[in-house]
DNA sequence: GGCAATTTTTGACGAAATGTCAAATTTGAC
DNA sequence: GTCAAATTTGACATTTCGTCAAAAATTGCC
């Protein structure tokens, strides 16, 4: 019986071990720069073992960006139960991006490398098929957001132009001022000094460009920002220390053996 | 005198041949796919003569990056130069993001790559800072646009938000929106029928958020497009073709700015 | 506890692909 | 035609990948 449990436990717990060695990975070098050989020895095993787990590199990538996209729904629906306004409840979501990129980062990384590396052909139809659904349902969940305005009176919207236009907005607003952010070199000597800001004013301006009631109010956004932020850090954190590497709970003293054993 | 240049023509050539070989290779499977042995094979030389040319693959990918910088920023005065009012004016350069992005695919995708692959640490100091003064170049020539606009009184901007920021925000909303066409699996089925009109959407919607005059009319921005899109689709063809394998139309504009190989 | 069946781990192997460099070849000037 | 300089070559040492049969460990059963 205790020998059962711990060797299923070592097992199952690797899965998650490899990924977060993996993500320590990526974040300093991209996709590429994950590596088996490196994993294993972090492991404490051979990289046979770790190819028994994940078929190859660029199924762990698209484990990390799984799981990345399954904190980030997670947090965005939280975000949007803290407000009852529809034009307070999408401007939360919007903070939720903000604290999504800096409280996870590496996630947010991940995610765009499915996007942009060849990550994504390698991978099998099956987990492609998984990330799409994710990615439908958040867009789904957040659209009712602006069903519920239009219906309520705060938004009408000009012929020809759907709800999920007004998302794809948004999405492109925050996601592009993000990635501009992160990947330019020195957006402070082309003259933005707060990007954060500067993405959320361009949120609002594009808001009031489609009459979305009530009407921007620097006031009322900073209140709003005030008292939502400490929040959505709070529930990031919570997130991401439910799937981190609990040192002592585990295995640690179990092989000892295996540290002294260095090949060649 | 025959042979020399013979020679020195085609050791000229070959650079342009380089990168034109690796733009393929790019094309379909990211950077990691430019294959320095294809691309020997391919231009009938050995591996050993294309590190000859450059020091590795990550500064092919960033004299890529170069080409495609300049090509964009010449596409884009181009732009500028097409209309006379301020809001037209950004407008046109919008398209010209279009286009860009539809006749010069290859080089919109070595610009993300450089932005998220980990190429950029790899390269050498001078090869960066040539990218970043490009990427000011662009920002400035078009934030004078805005300014134009404010001194003409098309637009007043609220306190504490400065031109770039405007230009940050139409960046963030067409690049953004761009991306998110080109890797996201299904637009469609999201409910995006056209994302190039809903992003020309929601950029006017912000700059009438903004309060820039003369506001959205559907009418004169169709004509609008009509007038320029034509002339861009030519610019960015030219463009293009100046640059191209063709044995025999080597003198053209192709005044190679930079010359090669520099060790880090 | 002992043994057989099953599961897991190992490590050697073959296949790319990289970047280097001394030697061979080509070029161009006299 | 000769020779110095420039250019090209291809073998070498490395690194990393993913596979797989054999070894080791674990589990189930008596």
């Amino acid at each position: 019986m205790t020998t059962l449990t711990a060797k299923q436990r070592e097992i199952r717990g690797r899965e998650r071990r490899i990924l977060n060695v993996a993500t320590a990975m990526v974040r300093d070098g991209g996709s590429m720069a994950i590596r088996m050989d490196a994993i294993a020895k972090q492991l404490g095993v051979t990289r046979g073992t770790i190819y028994n787990h994940f078929p190859h590199r660029e199924d762990i990538v698209l484990s990390l960006a799984d799981r990345a996209i399954r904190r980030r729904i997670e947090l965005f629906q939280f975000a949007a139960s803290l407000s009852v306004g529809s034009r307070d409840q999408i401007a939360t979501v919007g903070l939720a991006c903000e604290v999504y990129v800096d409280e996870m980062p590496d996630d947010f990384a991940v995610e765009q490398m499915i996007r942009h590396d060849n990550v994504w052909q390698k991978c099998s139809e099956a987990r492609r098929e998984n990330l799409r659904q994710c990615e439908a349902n958040c867009m789904s969940s957040l659209s009712h957001i602006i069903d519920r305005a239009i219906r309520q009176g705060d938004l009408s919207l000009p012929r020809r132009q759907s709800p999920v236009d007004v998302l794809f907005g948004l999405w492109s607003l925050t996601y592009g001022g993000m990635m501009i952010e992160l990947s330019s070199p020195s957006l402070a000597e082309l003259g933005i000094r707060d990007s954060r800001e500067t993405i959320r004013r361009n949120c609002n301006a594009m808001l009031d460009g489609l009459d979305w009631r009530p009407r921007y109010d620097a006031d009322a956004y900073r209140r709003l920002v005030r008292r939502v932020r400490r929040k959505l850090v709070a529930k990031a954190g919570q997130i991401v220390a439910s799937e981190a590497d609990d040192s002592h709970s585990l295995d640690s003293g179990a092989n000892p053996s295996f540290s002294s054993a260095e090949p060649n």
